[in-house]
Order: structure tokens, then C-alpha cells, then sequence
DNA sequence: CGAATAAATGTTAACGGTTACATCAAAATA
DNA sequence: TATTTTGATGTAACCGTTAACATTTATTCG
């Protein structure tokens, strides 16, 4: 590969006056300008950007940790991530992390080894998050999605507890009295927020939780069929249930159609996310729509904000949800 | 950050020691080991792995162009290269093009500047191909999933053609002679072996081809959704619907039962992919299973065969298909 | 014990850009 | 014309690491 001094020699100029012309055209006469651009496209030269990067100790390069890139409202964040970031000249190094802390902290690591800028993470991480600062403060990092209660760290996040309140307040007034809940993974704040929220609507209501009716999931669809199954053998059985994302909610639907329920006649399934799919099953699916996109924007957006100093104290940015009742809720069965 | 010439002041050796301390430790003494490891703690030293890649000319990072990450076919085939390219030590740069020719350029631009060692296209795209090759032969980039039919560039991919053979003949089997296609993106050479896969079917059963059950599509729920309301119209009105992925065959199966259809009583619909959520719809859809991941894993070791020049002439590895019968498909109605 | 050999360590030049500073020529001013 | 100012260009140091080569120190053997 052609490299600076080539084009230099082959111009005769130097090379200063070569990466002037590249930096600041203004900055060299016209046709120095001519005989180096000449220069360049015939000997097909491309600046090498590691060597640029290294010099400058700036990389454009983000890191993004996300727990399942096969989670359709993960795939929504990271194109608007993608798209903020493509706007201010970053790349996005993306790392799917499928839960595993050694990958994670593989990709984290890409930050203090200085192949990367900063860190955006969907999933909040407790062990990952200590490792990450260091005698000169924390790392260039944003929370979204799924954030810490108590960080140091911008996070961009929902109102998780006020959603889930929202949601079982919804099937409260349809007639519900007996709301299953399909949890998401054990140790996820998020898990605990929309939890929080089901047992406020509770008590708004008067009700007492009945914690036999809290089941374990983990935000994918054959976790959602396995848990209906158990709900299915309740007695009493549940009038509805509260799933903590739309995967899940999917997956019990399929569970109950298969055992001859009626979805929402017999049953009533609410998910949250709003992801695609939502809309388009059999029968569509109450959920709480997030701005996917602009949560990956914001976080982004954050992110550089930190990275250029602009920030003082970590914000903590709250995206807005809305109920989308759809035909998969209905009246309570008498 | 600390450096190396400031561990190889504290631990009193050289900063070749301390280079050979962390690349060949047995090339160094036990006892200059300990020292050098004792001033790397000390100083909390991370090598800038950004100038280790400049100094070597080797990024260890992969660009992978992917026209939507949110297909959850394309998240799957993400996470066996995530997976592959760890093992060798790679990252992936992921691009979501959205097909975006400015976006494809932009990151495929990132191995002409040394930004990334290989590239791997998700789909075909033939002026980026045009514009990939300079005179020093093809840039090392791997074509996954959706191939261009003459290509230099090492593929994996699948019998498309075979497969759109072995559903449609599926359907014919079922009773079926009036079977519409709800196709992919217009360009996409995908689309045309698929179509070619089922005219050969209907050839081979001695009927003639219905340009006129051919809709648009583009992989998407919702175009899924509207070619299924122009099916509807038809008359007489097909049996049997194949769409050419199962976003695409979900839509339809909505349409057709928002509209009082039975899936498959009155019309059977069929898929392409086996993505997870074909298992959980209702019907659950019968389609095409491909190994997702697998596809990954072949187009990383594909691609790392090429950065080592271990390959010779471009392969084409062909990946196997399975036709997945469920529920969705059934016999033609009387 | 001295020479030959092996092992450990040090010195330094790359890698490919950017940029502060030095230099030089031309234009402007006295 | 001599002097200053301005603009264009060149020279070389620097970013952090690696590794070829040089040098020193330890070990083996005659």
C-alpha cells in the first residue's frame, strides 16, 4: 500500500504539505494541491486510519454491549445507535454477549486498551461495572435500556415501574383479579422494576400479591411457553398474565392456544416492548411501546457528550412508554 | 495511561524486557518476569492494543454489512460469527446498512484503511463488489447467505433454488395448483433463485407459471401484511401462499385471518428461515430451516482462510436446507 | 582458568501519519 | 532599496509497541 511519503515523493512536495492537503486544503497553494491530489489517485492511496487513530489516541470507535442481538427490541436500539453514530463520524464495535461475563469483559476491555472511545451497555452489570473504574475515575460509559439503580454513569432507561403499574392497572380494569406474571432473568434490575410495578398496581387496588403467581422467564419465547404450562395448572386459574417482555408473552399465548384456552376470552396476555411481531400475531398483543431507536440515539448521543467534557453530572434520561391495548386483553371471564 | 517505557523504568529493564515479558515470557528471566509483572501491576499498565495493531498492521477486526439487524434470521448468522471470530481472537464491526449504499461503502471502506483485516457481505451487492477490487487482486471478503451468482469472493449459502423447490413441491403434494409467491426485495438474486426454485416445481408437475400469483415483498411483516390483502382479491383465489421468509408468510397469516380466513382450512402459508417465532405463531409455520449460525461460523473461518491465504480458489460452500411441515400448510380445500 | 557457547538484556529503527517549528520566497511597507 | 510581514513549504519529533541486531552476562567445556 501506497503510503504518505510515496505520494510525497511522487508530487515532490513533502509530506507535510501532502497531509495539508488533506486536513487543510486551505492551508496550501492551489497547485502544490493539484499535484499532490494527482499524485494520490494515481498511486490509489488511502491514509492508513490505524496509524491515524493511534497518532491521535481518538479511535471513532464505540463499544456496545448487548445481551442477545436476537432480541428483536435490542436489534431496534442498535439501529438507532448505529445511525446517531454514524452522524458523528463513530463506528459501533458491536458485542453480543449472549450473558457471558468473559465476553463482556473482552469488549469492555477494548476501551482501556484504547481500541475503543467508550462503552455503551444494554444490560446493567453489576461485577462489570466495578472492574470499570479506575484511580482516574470511571470508564466513558453509558447505561441503557436496563440500568443500575444506583451508578456513577449517564443512563438513558424507562420508567420500568411506572409501565408495569400502567399495564396491570389496565388488566385491574378490565376485571382482572387473579394476574399471573412471567418474570424476566433473576438478577436484572428491569426484572425487579416491572416487578415493583405489578405489586403497587396490587396494592393501589387493595389486592394482596399472591407470589405463587410470579413465574420464572428469561425474555424468550420457549421460556414464555414453559411458564403458561405452569399457569395452566393453577387453581384457581389466572385471568391473565403479565409478561415482562412481548417474546415471552408470545410464548405463553402459543401455550394456552395449544391447550384449547382462548386468548382473550379465557385468558388475557399483555407483553411489553412492542416489538414487530406484536402486532402481527394471533391476536395481537397488549404491550407497552418504548422508543427503541431513540434510546439508542440517546445513549449516543450521551456518550459523546461525555467523551467531549460536556458533561458535569450524569444525567439520568427517562424515554416515555405508552399502553397499546390491543385484542389480546379483554373483559375478565365471569 | 501508563506506558511501557514507564514499566520498564519502574522495573528497572529495558522496555524490549518488558515487550518479551508479555509476548515470549520465556524468552526472560524468572526474576526480570517477576519485576516487570510487579510494575505492571503497580502502574495498572494496558498496552494501547492501537498501536500494537498499527506497529503490526493487523486490526484482528472483521466488518460484517448487514442489510437489517433486526431480521432475526440475520441476528442468528450474527451470533456464530461473534462466536467464530472470538475464538481466533477477531471482533466484528457490524454495519446495519438498512441497504444503504452510503452506509456499505463507509464501513467497507474500513479494510482499504486498515481499519479491519476482512470483510463479509450479508447480502449481494454487486456494485460494492465492482468497487472492491483494485489491482492488487480482490479485497479479502467473504459473501454469506445471499450471493451474486459469478463471483471471485468465497460464498456460503444455501440451495436456494432447491429449497423453494422441495416447498413448492411440498404444496403441490398437499393438493395445491393455484400456489401464489410473496417474493423478496426487487434486486436481490435471493429472490430470483427462490422464484426459480418454484417455477422449477411447477414445471416439473407439468403446470404452468401464473405471473400473475407473483407479489412484491420485502422481507418485512408489514409487506407480508399488504401482499396478502392483494392475494386476497385474487380469483380464483390461491390455496396456498409461499413466501419467500417468515416475517414476510407471518404478515400474510395475519391478513388472511383478520379477514375470516382459516390458516390452513381455506389457505395454506409457508415460510422461509425457521426463525424462533415460526414454532410459536398460530399456526406454527411450516417452512424452511437453515443452519443460521452455522452460516456465521462458516463465513468467519472462510474469511480467516483467505487473510491466511490458505485458500486457493474461492470456494463455495454450500449449507443444507430442511423442510420444516407444521400446521400451516395443509390440504387443498375442495 | 580461559575460550566458546548459550542465555538474557539493551539499543534503536521502524510502522504511517500529524504538527510545531524552522526556513524560505514573495509581497507589502517604510 | 532595505525591512517587515505574510504565505507556502520543508524538517523532524512524536505517538507506543515490536523485533532485529548488538551487547552483556552466565554457563559449559576443554
Amino acid at each position: 500500500m501506497a503510503n504518505i511519503r510515496d505520494v510525497a515523493q511522487r508530487a515532490s512536495v513533502s509530506v507535510a504539505t501532502v497531509s495539508r492537503t488533506l486536513q487543510h486544503p486551505d492551508r496550501v497553494a492551489a497547485k502544490s494541491r493539484e499535484k499532490v491530489m494527482n499524485a494520490i489517485a494515481e498511486l490509489g492511496y488511502k491514509p492508513n486510519l490505524m496509524a491515524v487513530k493511534f497518532r491521535s489516541g481518538k479511535t471513532q470507535n464505540l463499544v456496545v454491549l448487548v445481551p442477545a442481538v436476537s432480541n428483536v427490541f435490542f436489534a431496534r436500539v442498535i439501529s438507532g445507535m448505529q445511525e446517531a453514530a454514524a452522524e458523528h463520524g463513530y463506528a459501533i464495535l458491536l458485542a453480543n454477549t449472549t450473558g457471558n461475563e468473559d465476553i463482556e469483559q473482552q469488549y469492555a476491555k477494548m476501551v482501556s486498551t484504547s481500541q475503543a472511545d467508550g462503552l455503551i451497555q444494554l444490560r446493567a452489570n453489576n461485577p462489570l461495572d466495578k472492574s470499570l473504574s479506575n484511580e482516574f475515575g470511571l470508564l466513558p460509559m453509558v447505561n441503557a435500556c436496563e440500568v443500575m439503580q444506583d451508578t456513577a454513569f449517564p443512563v438513558v432507561t424507562l420508567d420500568n415501574r411506572a409501565a408495569a403499574n400502567a399495564m396491570t392497572t389496565h388488566l385491574l380494569e378490565l376485571g382482572h383479579r387473579h394476574i399471573a406474571m412471567i418474570k424476566g432473568p433473576q438478577s436484572s434490575p428491569l426484572t425487579l422494576e416491572r416487578l415493583a410495578g405489578y405489586r403497587d398496581a396490587l396494592h393501589q387496588a387493595g389486592l394482596s400479591v399472591d407470589e405463587s403467581l410470579l413465574f420464572p422467564g428469561d425474555f424468550t419465547l420457549s421460556s414464555g411457553f414453559d411458564a403458561a404450562q405452569h399457569i395452566l395448572s393453577c387453581s384457581p386459574r389466572p385471568t391473565a398474565v403479565f409478561c415482562e417482555n412481548d417474546e415471552t408473552a408470545m410464548g405463553a399465548m402459543h401455550a394456552f392456544k395449544v391447550n384449547g384456552l382462548r386468548v382473550p376470552d379465557d385468558i388475557s396476555v399483555a407483553g411489553f416492548d412492542d416489538i414487530a411481531f406484536a402486532q402481527y400475531c394471533d391476536p395481537p398483543l397488549t404491550t407497552i411501546s418504548q422508543p427503541a431507536e431513540e434510546f439508542g440515539r440517546t445513549a449516543v448521543t450521551l456518550l459523546l457528550d461525555v467523551l467531549a467534557g460536556r458533561i458535569r453530572k450524569a444525567p439520568r434520561v427517562i424515554m416515555p412508554f405508552e399502553l397499546i391495548a390491543r385484542a389480546s386483553t379483554g373483559p375478565a371471564p365471569q
